[in-house]
DNA sequence: GAGTGGTCTAGACCACCAC
DNA sequence: TGGTGGTCTAGACCACTCG
């Protein structure tokens, strides 16, 4: 473990069982340089993390102080997998996986996804059953030349575990693009939307790898009332 | 200006203008010291800014590549006055004043807004026409004691112009809420929405100073069909 | 003026990747 | 093996805030 990811993560936990407590200052860089046994410049690195996170606020000529941190706050943004959203939410679900399968890269398919036409991709239609009621609809194209075995019993566990894990794929980045569509039939016969509804969310995602390929594009729709979005974001200066 | 920026600048102009196209490796790090004469680190803090707006992708032995940067793709991410977003969008609208008002601070205003009860605050109601249509309904609550002179001049151009250009106040970050809410009778009267529209989607945001003081809530409410919101999402490794 | 964070340097060593 | 980015150090000076 690196010496920034260790003061970091002691750093976390103290702000979280608040031996650091809300609106209180963090020792200074200097002190906490002392207190590690490490440079200044590595302390200003885990602190520039946790300034990134929302933990703290750093102020030139004061210090670094503590920001109110609901945990709650932060479930939806960033690049995160279902599967990793529902541990660190806490809440269950099941997932059925409706299609498994197989195709190749029409022209149209690939103005959606961006993937070079004729390719073969992976297609996964699962939905997401919460409380009792179906109301997220996931549909991911994979390259297939990159998701090598990816099987059914991982589309019903967790994808980005065998991609990451047992692949050692390096997922980098991601675009994403949040709408509010029509619903389709397609989502009426699969979600329980009520009948009133017109509308659901649409999620669109295109993942890419750190050499740079795009490699997977989801389509993730919510029924309208069972959505929530929460975003930190820090003004810039310029 | 300090180094690192302009380092940032020149990188950022050379990758909008193709010098550094797409897909291809920026000079290594060594090289980008040599030429800027500045120290290594200086560059990496310029490199580490480009990679998190999603300009480059970084790669541990290898070195840095431009990542594709469509312009249009990055506009309601982040903490952007409206104004700004307007600009840096390219469209035009016109701002509608409906309400300029000052209140007190009720339990109920204070459990949404999270203002301490009694305070005094500014109440701000705008609607904004997009291409001849009032699609966006804008409610704000500024503290009074931080909001100065704000008038109904400003509250028809910038807000935020005035609060940072001229108070001087470091509008430092927002904890920002995206849901579809029932539209309202309001929403009916002053949003140009189709008859058949049952709801709006609701941008909520609380916004802080640098001191971490909570100096405003705003609530932003938008036609279903004009909305969209885009972010760059990186994957965290943990 | 004393203490804080922000910028910058020169140099070292390590981890990763390609040839 | 050589070049790349990632981590870390020790030290310097600057810019900001407060008493």
């Amino acid at each position: 473990m690196k010496k920034y990811e260790i003061i970091l993560q002691d750093l976390e936990r103290k702000i979280f069982d608040d031996s650091y407590p809300v609106n209180e200052m963090l020792p200074s860089e200097n002190e906490l340089a002392e207190q590690y046994e490490a440079s200044r410049s590595t302390v200003r690195q885990a602190l520039k993390i946790l300034e990134e996170n929302g933990l703290i606020q750093r102020r030139h000529g004061l210090g670094s102080i503590v920001i109110s941190h609901e945990k709650l706050l932060f479930p939806i943004s960033g690049l995160t997998s279902y599967k990793e959203l529902q541990a660190s939410m806490g809440f269950t679900s099941e997932t059925e996986v409706i299609i498994f399968g197989e195709l190749e890269v029409t022209a149209e398919l690939a103005k959606i996804t961006g993937f070079p036409e004729n390719e073969l991709a992976l297609h996964i239609l699962r939905r997401r059953k919460v409380d009792g009621k179906f109301s997220i609809l996931d549909r991911d194209f994979f390259l297939k030349r990159e998701a090598g075995m990816l099987d059914i019993n991982h589309a019903k566990a967790s994808t980005y575990e065998y991609l990451e894990g047992v692949l050692g794929l390096d997922i980098a980045y991601a675009k994403k693009e949040i709408t509010i569509d029509f619903a389709s039939e397609e989502d009426f016969d699969l979600l329980d939307l009520n009948p009133s509804d017109r509308h659901v969310v649409s999620v669109k995602s295109h993942v890419y790898l750190a050499d740079n390929t795009l490699f997977q594009y989801t389509e993730s729709r919510h029924q309208v009332d069972r959505f929530r979005f929460t975003e930190f974001a820090r003004r810039q200066k310029r």
